[in-house]
RNA sequence: GCCCCCAUCGUCUAGUCUGGUCUAGGACACAGGCCUUUCAAGCCUGGUACAUGGGUUCGAAUCCCGUUGGGGGCACCA
């Protein structure tokens, strides 16, 4: 038997991460079994459609790395795969129903439905629709008066959903309540759809969020109706904020599109959704897998049960192995639209640019947990910094005198240096301290605080050279003027 | 309220099915140290967990039951 598992998104929004989480166990165990994986839309609520929301989805998946062999874009033997263009397939099936006795018609008006909820809530029992249109007579209610379609759940025994994670989960019918299968507007439900499009689409594994575990008992009745035989279950654990609430976006980033701008890499965003609920085991501790790797290696069997938290720091880390894993001029290509987005650099990169963007990489690489730090990391190098005040020029046990007069040597340095690189100065400058009997770190001090306004930044010397002979010289200058303000002030 | 799922360090997890090798292993984070021009990276060291009560057993993180805790569901939403 041929694997066949499905994403089947509903077009409402951004992809959450939570449920990509759950895309990505389907995906790769479709890839690992040589199976075929199906991107169905979902979109049978008209009242929730958001316009752009397929092509939102197909990047993140795409974005991912998560090809699909059936679906929007792509096509296949089993399509269409957007369910508002299979109406007609829903509304055949739920006429059968009817006649097989597994469904009827119900015209109760909502404002009935919701009397009969709140009594029922007040007696503190579980609301369901009460079945006031269950044994009508057939006919009793014209299927030319706009009405809904109501599965007939039976009113004793229960429903066993068999699941691969969980075992056998036992409900009672009698708690089950008579979901609606097709709306007024002629659209189906979900359940209804599902099952039928499921069937038809010849899935074979069904994998997704836990928070679905108590409605299936509906679906197996639907394919006891139909005479269908249920696809395979797995239900997966949901994935958590830190506060052990359902990941949402008060946590931070939730969708694809908004990791991808704050400068995940999808490798490693892909690796570390993997190991949310599931690890290789057996003694083996990898966290770092290649995609072809996990694609070997990934065990449905293996998935936890317990939620997972999303865990923001460990994907950090993650990301920074994933970064210095790279080479130099891949790194560069990833980071070239970071410092665009911040307007630091034009697009396209002019050549004599690319020399200090290169020149820069390599000092970044080890530094960066996402692409985007590399903004922070090196706007120096493209923007003014402010004039530095004199506290920040005075490391402890230096006096204003002896601080001007380092800045005064340094400058003449970098001035007469016939290569302007960081391997050429390094030598000469650390000859400055001894000369000047100061401590190498005294002297890296005041210079990076007067060339690049920080008290952290990359290494000293790879940054004096991204910057370049005029500039740095300039600001030299400027933290010379400050030395002698200050001393003329003073006396 | 009713129904369902779950339960090992702060977090992700190994170990649970096939009780003993577990004074519970790894990773992230945290603390200290080394390296070092800062910060990183790297290396070393450290603390922190079997929710709880009862069984079963020579022996339980591992099996059974209760309790507690957490999560989810109860729509003309998916």
């Amino acid at each position: 038997m041929t694997v066949r598992v499905r994403f089947a998104p509903s077009p409402t929004g951004h992809p959450h991460i939570g449920n990509i989480r759950t895309v990505v166990f389907n995906w790769l165990y479709a890839r690992q079994n040589d199976g075929q994986f199906v991107l169905r839309i979902e979109d049978t609520d008209r009242t929730r459609y958001v316009d752009n929301a397929i092509p939102v989805i197909t990047d993140s998946l795409r974005w991912l790395g998560m090809d699909w062999d059936e679906g929007p874009e792509v096509g296949g033997d089993y399509g269409p795969y957007i369910q508002s263009k299979r109406l007609d397939i829903y509304t055949q099936k739920a006429e059968e129903l009817i006649e097989k006795g597994w469904a009827y018609r119900c015209d109760c008006s909502a404002e009935r439905l919701n009397e009969v909820r709140e009594r029922q809530r007040a007696q503190g029992d579980t609301p369901m629709y009460d079945g006031h249109c269950r044994d009508l007579p057939a006919g009793a209610v014209s299927p030319d008066e706009p009405h809904v379609i109501r599965l007939k759940v039976p009113r004793e025994g229960e429903t066993l959903v068999r699941d691969l994670l969980h075992g056998d989960i036992a409900f009672d019918n009698r708690l089950l309540d008579d979901q609606i299968l097709l709306k007024t507007d002629g659209y189906p439900t979900y359940h209804l759809a599902v099952v039928i499009d499921d069937h038809m689409m010849g899935i074979t594994h069904i994998m997704r969020g836990d928070d679905w575990i108590s409605s299936t008992p509906k679906r197996v009745l639907l394919y006891q109706a139909f005479g269908w035989e249920p696809p395979i279950y797995a239900h997966v654990p949901l994935v958590l904020g830190p506060d052990g609430k359902k990941l949402s976006k008060r946590h931070g980033a939730v969708s694809i599109d908004e990791f991808r701008r704050q400068g995940y890499l999808p490798e490693a965003l892909f690796n570390f959704l993997a190991l949310l609920g599931w690890a290789p085991g057996e003694g083996d501790e990898q966290e770092v897998f290649s995609r072809a790797e996990l694609i070997e290696r990934f065990r449905l069997e293996r998935i936890n049960l317990a939620s997972a938290v999303f865990d923001y720091n460990k994907l950090n880390w993650m990301n920074g192995v994933y970064i210095r894993a790279l080479d130099t001029e891949t790194l560069l290509d990833h980071l070239i639209p970071f410092w665009a987005d911040a307007g630091l650099i034009p697009t396209p990169v002019p050549a004599e640019m690319l020399h200090t963007l290169r020149v820069l990489v390599p000092l970044v690489q080890e530094r960066l947990k996402t692409l985007r730090d590399v903004v922070e990391l090196t706007d120096f190098v493209f923007t003014d910094i402010d004039r530095p005040t004199i506290e920040k020029l005075l490391p402890k046990k230096m006096t204003p005198a002896q601080s001007l007069e380092t800045v005064r040597q340094v400058q003449a340095l970098l001035a007469d240096l016939v290569h302007f690189d960081a391997e050429s100065m390094e030598a000469p400058l650390r000859q400055l301290a001894k000369d000047l009997d100061i401590k190498p770190g005294q002297l890296f001090g005041i210079m990076r605080e007067a060339l690049t306004g920080k008290q952290v930044s990359p290494p000293l010397f790879g940054s004096i050279e991204a910057l370049g002979r005029e500039k740095t010289l300039q600001r030299l200058e400027r933290a010379e003027d400050v030395l002698m303000e200050h001393l003329k002030r003073q006396a």
